[in-house]
DNA sequence: AAAGTTCTTGACCGATTGGTCAGGTTGCTT
DNA sequence: AAGCAACCTGACCAATCGGTCAAGAACTTT
């Protein structure tokens, strides 16, 4: 008997297996939201049968469920490593690398988790409220102490990461948007985001 | 006999009606996405019964598309109201109040839209490349001439409506994370917010 | 190579989905 | 108040949904 659950003492195949499901539990989640995937869409996309499916996971659900235990983990990894910092300014500016750098090579985590609180977040909210908040206002406190020291203009922190937020993973949830502005897009059009994106973010910072 | 199409010539009750279903829909619609939606939902929102909303409609894909019509026209207009000035910097900073004015008012619609180009815009994305792109592109003609008359700093100008877009509508889409991360908001978080994009986009545009 | 376990699937089930339809009810016109 | 069109609904349908199950196939262990 397979059934998830414990992640330790697996067959190679259950490895195997488990890993394609959420692959293509991933790329179907994160294109219709939880509501508007379907199993059969899931079985298609990894090559296998509903039943195997139903095998390795305990229903639709279940795989909904370890695909955003994973994502807030490695979601919230940037923010964490947010220290303090002498050059404040490029510390930030780090911080917004990176995530422009996980919207570009993560575009399906972003959207899973669009997804997720675009419709009103049912299945995440207690992270949010608990993990989410207590990790935000951690770093909102370091960020203010940086205004209190005059060492980065006075904004508001908790704003300010919304707006990191916001303009380094709309690149991931709305790239169709974006290519369709842009035409097909001039060799990477990540690289224009970043320069736009640290030369804001400096101008908004600047003491 | 009813059957939407022609907006015109319609009795009283086709046009109460009418309007009932594409509230609720809006709501539905809003909510989950096309695919996660459901007629029955609809009509348990809506007051209405099944058959009786698809008396009106011609099915769930014709109260989406109408929905969908509506939108754009509204979405765009405050871009189409961008318009030289000699103050560039109050200009744009007018627009993106304007944005956020309408992320505030306007948050089921804003969630339609989201939701459509999460989904990779299947029903919409002629209108992107189309309307929407003709416009971005005009208003970006727009702005680079400010930028090279000096008026303004040297930003990319779509990236620069790409951000204003994204800050905005952040606090209409993730408006739970928002609301997790603030605690309950003390006051009105939208005019913290509307205080701190201004400065932002003014920091970031003095030239 | 036999035995035992793990893996896989076709067939199937009840519930839900989008949509239809005949027939009844309501509202407007004269 | 009669007649007609507009409006509304319960009952129904085929397709799809999440999920089950018995039985066979493949892999491991001995």
């Amino acid at each position: 008997m397979a059934r998830a659950a414990a992640t330790k003492g697996q067959t190679r195949i259950q490895r195997e297996k488990t890993e394609q499901i959420l692959e293509a539990a991933l790329e179907v989640f994160a294109s219709y939201g939880f509501r508007g995937s379907t199993i059969d869409q899931i079985a298609t996309q990894s090559g296998l049968s509903k039943p195997n499916i139903l095998y390795y996971f305990d229903g639709k659900e279940a795989i909904h469920a370890v695909l955003l235990g994973r994502l807030l983990d490695t979601w919230l990894e940037p923010l964490q490593s947010l220290s303090d910092s002498s050059t404040p300014i490029d510390e930030i500016c780090a911080y917004v690398h990176r995530k422009l750098e996980m919207a570009r090579d993560f575009p399906r985590e972003s959207r899973l988790f669009a997804n997720e609180i675009l419709q009103g977040a049912p299945r995440l909210l207690n992270e949010l409220q608990g993990p989410l908040k207590a990790l935000t206002d951690e770093k909102a406190a370091l960020i203010q102490n940086w205004v209190d020291a005059g060492k980065i203009s006075a904004i508001d922190p908790h704003h300010l990461l919304f707006s990191i937020w916001s303009t380094t993973q709309h690149y991931a949830d709305f790239d169709v948007q974006v290519r369709a502005v842009l035409g097909s897009c001039e060799g990477d059009c990540f690289q224009t985001a970043q320069a736009h994106l640290d030369h804001m973010f400096r101008a908004l910072l600047k003491p």
